[in-house]
DNA sequence: TCATTAATAT
DNA sequence: AATATTAATG
């Protein structure tokens, strides 16, 4: 049995560009209404057949395909203590990313703990966990990204100079604006937001894969102000690269350095696009994926 | 108590 | 691979 859970929605096609989109329009994370808990307690999907539809998907035109799929009645042992459930994993979207990524960037990286970020957003059923772990690898992404002189994949333009960081992303360790929002005290009035989408057990189920925000893009293959930067490819993320950044101080880690995946997104305004260049351009041709340092050492 | 990080589990 | 959980530490 391959217990392949991967919601597929995702929705496409709208791009706000609001600082932080207040408790107003959000995503349509249509959520059925039943609680999470008890939709994944029971592994129904409400759909049922009958035609009242509980719309698994939440996409706005997208197309997902959930199907219900059940278990198969009975499958599975049926009873389980409606309590005491596990919540079902938080699946980051874009959207809910970019609600992260702008909490961050608004707070500030003085006031971006997890607990602060989680209030901010004011998504109904985040928890201070959920958005720690993603706080971890969002870290990391950026890390990744300190470093690169848009090298990494590529690029590799200019030297010394650029920085691979966006400007988005130096505001963001350089300076902490942070408007205001002391500890406590959570958003008063229209906070909240439905929780996301259970994918329960039984509504999703094997499917293609969808576009979740698997990978990042960064802002620096963007139709924006410059671009072009590159002389050949220059394309976006090169991350990975071996680390090395100017100016950091190790401090005791000693990070096993493979093996690890990432996928963010840069903290800017953008959070979900998916454009691909495909490219290969490179002329280069060709992007490794993923090359880890490269055994030639420097050094 | 909370935050951060590494390691590990699902 | 993406998240969750845990352990250790500050």
């Amino acid at each position: 049995m391959r217990e392949e859970e991967e919601p597929s929605w995702f929705a496409r096609g709208e791009e706000q560009e609001q600082q932080l989109p207040r408790p107003d329009e959000l995503m349509p994370l249509t959520q059925t209404l039943i609680t999470p808990d008890l939709a994944v307690a029971f592994d129904i999907t409400t759909h049922g057949a009958g035609g009242a539809g509980p719309v698994p998907d939440i996409n706005g035109g997208g197309a997902s395909s959930a199907a219900g799929s059940s278990g198969g009645g009975g499958g599975g042992g049926g009873d389980e203590p409606a309590r005491t459930l596990k919540r079902p994993r938080l699946v980051w979207t874009p959207q809910l990313h970019k609600r992260f990524v702008d909490a961050v960037a608004q707070l500030g990286i003085k006031n971006a703990v997890p607990k602060t970020i989680m209030q901010l957003m004011s998504v109904d059923g985040l928890t201070r966990e959920n958005v720690a772990s993603h706080l971890q690898k969002y870290r990391l992404y950026l890390k990744r990204m300190q470093g690169l002189g848009g090298g990494g994949g590529g690029g590799s333009h200019s030297s010394g100079s650029g920085s691979a960081t966006d400007a988005a992303t130096e505001h963001l360790f350089a300076t902490g604006p942070v408007p205001f929002l002391p500890p406590a005290h959570r958003a008063p009035a229209a906070d909240t937001y439905p929780p996301f989408s259970p994918m329960g057990s039984g509504a999703a189920h094997h499917h293609h894969r969808a576009p979740q925000i698997g990978h990042f893009h960064h802002p620096a293959a963007r139709p924006l102000a410059h671009y072009a930067a590159a002389a050949g490819p220059g394309f976006d993320h090169g991350f990975l690269s071996r680390v090395a950044p100017p100016g950091m101080h190790h401090h005791r880690m000693a990070s096993a350095a493979a093996g690890m995946g990432m996928g963010m997104i840069a903290p800017s305004s953008f959070a979900d696009e998916m454009d691909r260049g495909a490219g290969g351009s490179g002329g280069g041709g060709g992007r490794r994926e993923l090359t880890l340092f490269p055994t030639s050492g420097d050094h």
